[in-house]
RNA sequence: GUCCCCUUCGUCUAGCGGCCUAGGACAUCGCCCUCUCACGGCGAAAACACGGGUUCGAUUCCCGUAGGGGACGCCA
């Protein structure tokens, strides 16, 4: 039998981190069955059901942020709105079978039974004040909605792959609306009326959905249909332990990428957040494609780490190709210099990469270090920049920039051995001398190996930074 | 309020009755490497929420308590 999953984020918003790891989760289960199983797909499904809360552009988001992230869904995602002639239709067949029945009652009585319960300390629940009335006392110039015939005694049992066995009193649950007044159906009919037909093998989902699967089983039950596996994943917490809400960095997908991680730093991070292989960190993803499972899957919340991600994203730059990193630090780059990128700045760009990259946890930490491959003489020194090209540094400058000059071969063995020679001959260490030619070709006092920028740099732009320095004092 | 779920270092987690003087990772703090900063290496500090059982033996199983979270819409 073939798993089929599927992702069915509702597009009020962006696709958020925890839609993302929910997403990540179904996608990898998929294709863990499709290349070691007997077969996986991994469906999307948009759940637009309600059109007011339906926004085209977070549609797209949501089709971004999956492509992004490289989980892709195999074939056209389905829209929930569309398939509403279909759920309706269901509801009539439940409602010819006596499985459900036209409820007329007002909002306003609705709000009294909750205001009741409330009062009487009970769960907040609809009576069932039409389950079982003739239907000519139906009252005039009222749509009903039709409702649930649901189980009143016993209770509902649900086989969680990763809560376990969860049982509800039937008490608990009241006849739920399938079709609303209108004509439209609700969430809970729609869900269950889609995944038989798109022949869902397991629902894999946020456990605040946990209740909602007691009521899809009595749909389930009702029709008669085949219960999907359901595994029902704990939620994301923000960093101080409240629920990833809107006011706790419940960001968009896009907000990380904005940031300068790399999806498959986010990719590893999700993975690993509310599931283990062992003592595994760094998880490639077809070794989380070979690996994972839902017995995995902790069951309990877990806070969102940032520093966690950023580690992460270090590692997966450092292990980047060059050229992929330099084309996602050009537009960084021409931004913050205000697109005056200097002539030979791409080609010292990928030549200075490897440096570079083994530095930054971040693109825009990653750019900002690669500015100094792409400024424009005369270079603006930051403050600590400034004061080591003052005084004695000035001097050894001076020095250094006749050693400098009479270096034949231009690479940083002969450059470094040149500065080196120029030390001992001073009688200082290393770092006196090393620290003023990086604050002069570089305008910081941090930068990769400064052998490597000046061999990179070259001899004339080396030469003529340092006239820069030299020059203005 | 009612129902459901959860509970190992600050954080993510390993652990599926004895291998645990509880392991790893991030973060923190030392030291080393060193032209700066990173990387890397070595080391330190840091947890089984509490109380009862079950058992020869509980971090692991059961029951309470406490704490946290989620759900209670003609939203999804």
């Amino acid at each position: 039998m073939t798993v089929v999953t599927r992702f069915a984020p509702s597009p009020t918003g962006l696709l958020h981190i925890g839609g993302a790891r929910t997403a990540l989760y179904n996608w990898l289960f998929a294709k863990h069955h499709a290349e070691y199983g007997t077969g996986g797909r991994f469906l999307l499904r948009i759940e637009d059901t309600d059109r007011k809360r339906h926004a085209e552009d977070a549609v797209e988001a949501i089709y971004d942020g999956l492509s992004w992230l490289g989980l892709n869904w195999d074939g056209e995602a389905i829209s929930q709105f569309t398939r509403a002639e279909r759920h309706a239709e269901i509801a009539r067949q439940l409602l010819d079978e006596g499985k459900a029945y036209h409820c007329y009652c007002t909002p306003e009585e609705l709000n009294e039974m909750r205001e009741a319960a409330r009062a009487e300390g009970r769960k907040m629940m609809y009576d069932g004040r039409w389950r079982d009335r003739d239907p000519a006392d139906a009252p005039a110039g009222v749509d009903p909605v039709i409702r649930l015939k649901a189980p009143q005694d016993g209770e509902t049992i649900i086989q969680d792959l990763v809560q376990g066995e969860v049982k509800v009193d039937n008490g608990q649950l009241d006849d739920m609306i399938l079709l609303r007044g209108d004509g439209t159906p609700t969430y809970m009919l729609a869900v269950v009326v889609d995944d038989h037909d798109m022949e869902v093998s397991h629902v894999i989902r946020g456990d605040d959905h946990l209740n909602n699967a007691f009521r899809q089983t009595q749909i389930y039950r009702g029709l008669g249909w085949d219960i999907p596996a359901f595994a029902h994943i704990p939620l994301i917490h923000g960093a101080d332990g409240a629920k990833m809400g809107k006011r706790h960095g419940a960001l968009g997908i896009d907000a990380y990428r904005d940031q300068g991680f790399l999806p498959e730093a986010i990719c590893n991070y999700l993975l690993r957040l509310g599931w283990s292989h062992g003592d595994d960190e760094i998880i490639s993803r077809d070794e989380a494609v070979e690996w994972f499972s839902l017995e995995a899957i902790g069951r309990g919340a877990a806070r969102f780490d940032a520093d966690k991600l950023t580690n992460l994203n270090g590692h997966y730059i450092r292990q980047s190709e060059d050229s992929r990193l330099v084309d996602l630090v050009i537009p960084l780059l021409a931004l913050s210099l205000k697109g005056t990128l200097d002539e030979g700045a791409e080609s010292r760009l990928i030549k200075g990469m490897a440096g570079l990259k083994e530095r930054a946890k971040t693109l825009p930490e990653l750019a900002e270090s690669a500015e100094i491959y792409a400024m424009t003489r005369p270079l603006r020194l930051n403050e600590k920049a400034d004061q080591l090209v003052q005084g004695v540094g000035r001097d050894h400058l001076d020095s250094l920039r006749g050693r400098l000059t009479d270096v034949g071969d231009w690479n940083h063995e002969a450059l470094e051995n040149a500065v080196r020679a120029y030390a001992d001959s001073a009688d200082i260490k290393l770092g006196k001398a090393a620290q003023p030619l990086r604050a002069a070709l570089t305008g910081r006092t941090v930068s990769p190996s400064i052998f490597e920028v000046i061999e990179i740099l070259g001899r004339d732009e080396v030469l003529g930074r340092l006239d820069d320095v030299l020059k203005d004092l």
